[in-house]
DNA sequence: TGAAATGTTGGGGCG
DNA sequence: ACGCCCCAACATTTC
C-alpha cells in the first residue's frame, strides 16, 4: 500500500545568495519557495576576487560577513539557516545539489562581468534560474525604441519612467516561516569581522535607515544631499550594494513620497533620479563591460597620464594641502564611505589637477568603499574623467576652494576630518595657505609644518590638463 | 552634477 | 538734470 511507503520528499531547491542578503522583496527567494523546500546557500568564492582590488577591500568584506551573520539569524528565527561553503561555485553547487537532492537552483541576476562568467559556468553544470531584483528594471528592458542601449542618462531616465511603475503591492513581504534545512547538511563558519562602525550590518538596519530618511531628509534632499557636513543623504549605499534593501522597495518609497509633495522637482523625485542613475550605470556595464578596462569614449583612450606616485600617495592619504580634498580622502579612509559630492571633488582633483589615470582612483575607491560597486564606481569615475557615457566635459574642473565654500560653508566637514585645521579662522579655512604667517603661528597651524603646502598650483595645472586631453583625443 | 574671463545692465553717489 | 564712475548682479562665452 502506498500509505506504508515514505512520503515523497518535497521538491527542494538551492537559493544561491550573492548580493541579495534580504528576506523582504526577494524574487529569487520567492521563486525558490514556489518550487518547494529551500536551502539558502552562500559560497565563499576565492575567485570572486575576479578583480584585483577584491582581496584588499577588507571593510566591504567585513560588512558582507556581518550581514551574512545577520541573515543567518533571520533565517533561524524562521526555522531555516544559512549554509556556507567555500570553493568554485559550479563545483560547490553541484556537490550541494547532490547532498540535498535539490532539483532547482535560484539566484538574483547580477550583471557584472565577473558574475556573468561565473553564472555561465554554473549553467553548464546545473539549471540555474536567474531572477530580477538587483534593479527595478532589467537593463535589457530599458532600450531605445529602435533597439540598442542608451548611452545618455536623460533618455534612459525617460524610458525608465515610461515602463510600469512599481507599486506597494509588488513588494513581497518576508516569509514568516521557512522550510527547515537538514541538520546533517554541513556548513562552514563565516570569516570573522565586524561591520564598520558607521554601517551596522543587516536588513533591519537598512529598513531603519530608509524609514529615518523618509521621515525627513528626503524632502530636503534636492539641496541637502550636497551639504558635506549634513546627514542629507540616505546613507543606504552599502545596503543597496549587498541587497539588504531592494531597489524596488526604495523606488516605491520614493514614488509615494514624491506623489504626496506638490512640486515636480521635489526631494523625493531627486532621490528617485539617483536610483535611476544607479540603474543607468548597471545597464552601461551590462551593455559595455569593457568600461572596466578602458574609457567608454574611444576618443579619450590615449591621454598621457602622469606617473606620479608621490602625488598619488598624498591624495590617498589626504595630504594634498587642499582641505576639502583631504577631508574627503580621510573620510573614506576612516569610515569606508565618502559623501557623493566629496567623491566628485576628490575624483576631479586626482584626474584633472594631478592628471593621474582615473583607473588608479577607481581602484583605490574599490578597495576602500563599503559600498564599492563596480558599475556605480566606474560610472562615477568615467563621468568625472570625461571619458564615459554622458560624461562631464573634459574642461570641467572643480575648484576645491569654491566647492567647499559652497557645500561646507561653516567648515564643519573640514574640521571634522582635518583636525589640524580646527583652529583656523573661517575666512582662511577653505584655502589655509593664504593665512598670514602670524595667524598661522597664533592658531598653531603652520602651513608646511602642521598642514601640507598645496602639492600643486591649480592655476598652473589647468593648462596642462586641457592640453593633455586635447592631445589624447 | 563648473569655473573664470568677459560683456551687459542698472542703481547710486557725486560733481 | 545730467554725465560720469563705480560696482554689484546677471548673462555670455570660453576652456
Amino acid at each position: 500500500m502506498s500509505s506504508a511507503r515514505a512520503k515523497p520528499a518535497l521538491p527542494t531547491s538551492l537559493w544561491w545568495i550573492r548580493r541579495d542578503l534580504r528576506l523582504t522583496d526577494n524574487p529569487a527567494l520567492q521563486a525558490a519557495l514556489r518550487h518547494g523546500a529551500v536551502v539558502p546557500v552562500f559560497i565563499l568564492d576565492p575567485a570572486a576576487s575576479g578583480s584585483r582590488y577584491h582581496a584588499r577591500a577588507q571593510r566591504r568584506q567585513a560588512f558582507l560577513y556581518a550581514s551574512l551573520r545577520s541573515l543567518d539569524a533571520e533565517l533561524r528565527a524562521r526555522g531555516s539557516r544559512l549554509v556556507v561553503r567555500t570553493g568554485r561555485p559550479a563545483e560547490v553547487l553541484a556537490q550541494l545539489a547532490a547532498e540535498t537532492q535539490a532539483n532547482g537552483l535560484f539566484a538574483e541576476e547580477d550583471h557584472s562581468p565577473y558574475a556573468r562568467r561565473r553564472d555561465a559556468a554554473v549553467q553548464g553544470v546545473l539549471p540555474l534560474t536567474l531572477t530580477g531584483g538587483l534593479t527595478v528594471h532589467h537593463p535589457a528592458n530599458v532600450q531605445k525604441a529602435a533597439g540598442g542601449p542608451y548611452t545618455v542618462f536623460t533618455p534612459f531616465s525617460k524610458a525608465w519612467h515610461a515602463l510600469r511603475r512599481p507599486t506597494p503591492a509588488d513588494l513581497e513581504p518576508a516569509p514568516a516561516r521557512l522550510p527547515a534545512v537538514s541538520p546533517a547538511l554541513a556548513s562552514e563558519p563565516l570569516p570573522a569581522g565586524e561591520a564598520p562602525a558607521d554601517f551596522p550590518a543587516g536588513e533591519a538596519e537598512a529598513r531603519r535607515r530608509l524609514e529615518r530618511f523618509l521621515a525627513g531628509p528626503i524632502h530636503a534632499y534636492a539641496e541637502g544631499r550636497n551639504q558635506l557636513a549634513e546627514a542629507g543623504t540616505s546613507s543606504l549605499s552599502p545596503y543597496f550594494r549587498f541587497g539588504l534593501l531592494s531597489a524596488r522597495t526604495a523606488a516605491v518609497a520614493a514614488l509615494e513620497a514624491a506623489g504626496r509633495a506638490p512640486q515636480p522637482a521635489n526631494g523625493a523625485g531627486t532621490w528617485l533620479t539617483e536610483l535611476i542613475w544607479r540603474e543607468f550605470y548597471i545597464a552601461v556595464l551590462y551593455h559595455f563591460p569593457h568600461v572596466l578596462q578602458t574609457a567608454f569614449n574611444p576618443n579619450l583612450r590615449a591621454i598621457a597620464w602622469r606617473t606620479a606616485p608621490e602625488d598619488f600617495a598624498a591624495w590617498q592619504a589626504g595630504r594634498t594641502g587642499y582641505p576639502v580634498v583631504d577631508a574627503a580622502m580621510r573620510q573614506l579612509a576612516q569610515t569606508g564611505w565618502m559623501h557623493n559630492r566629496a567623491r566628485m571633488i576628490a575624483a576631479s582633483f586626482l584626474v584633472k589637477d594631478l592628471l593621474i589615470d582615473w583607473r588608479l582612483g577607481e581602484q583605490w575607491f574599490m578597495e576602500q568603499l563599503v559600498d564599492g560597486d563596480p558599475a556605480a564606481n566606474n560610472g562615477g569615475w568615467q563621468w568625472t574623467a570625461g571619458t564615459g557615457t554622458d560624461a562631464a566635459p573634459y574642461f570641467r574642473i572643480f575648484n576645491p576652494v569654491l566647492q567647499s565654500q559652497k557645500f561646507d560653508p561653516a567648515g564643519r566637514y573640514l574640521r571634522r576630518f582635518v583636525p589640524e585645521l580646527a583652529a583656523v579662522p573661517d575666512e582662511y579655512l577653505h584655502a589655509p595657505w593664504k593665512m598670514p604667517p602670524l595667524i598661522q603661528h597664533q592658531v598653531g597651524c603652520v602651513i608646511g609644518r602642521d598642514y601640507p603646502t598645496p602639492i600643486v598650483d591649480r592655476a598652473a595645472v589647468k593648462a596642462r590638463t586641457l592640453a593633455a586631453y586635447k592631445a589624447g583625443a
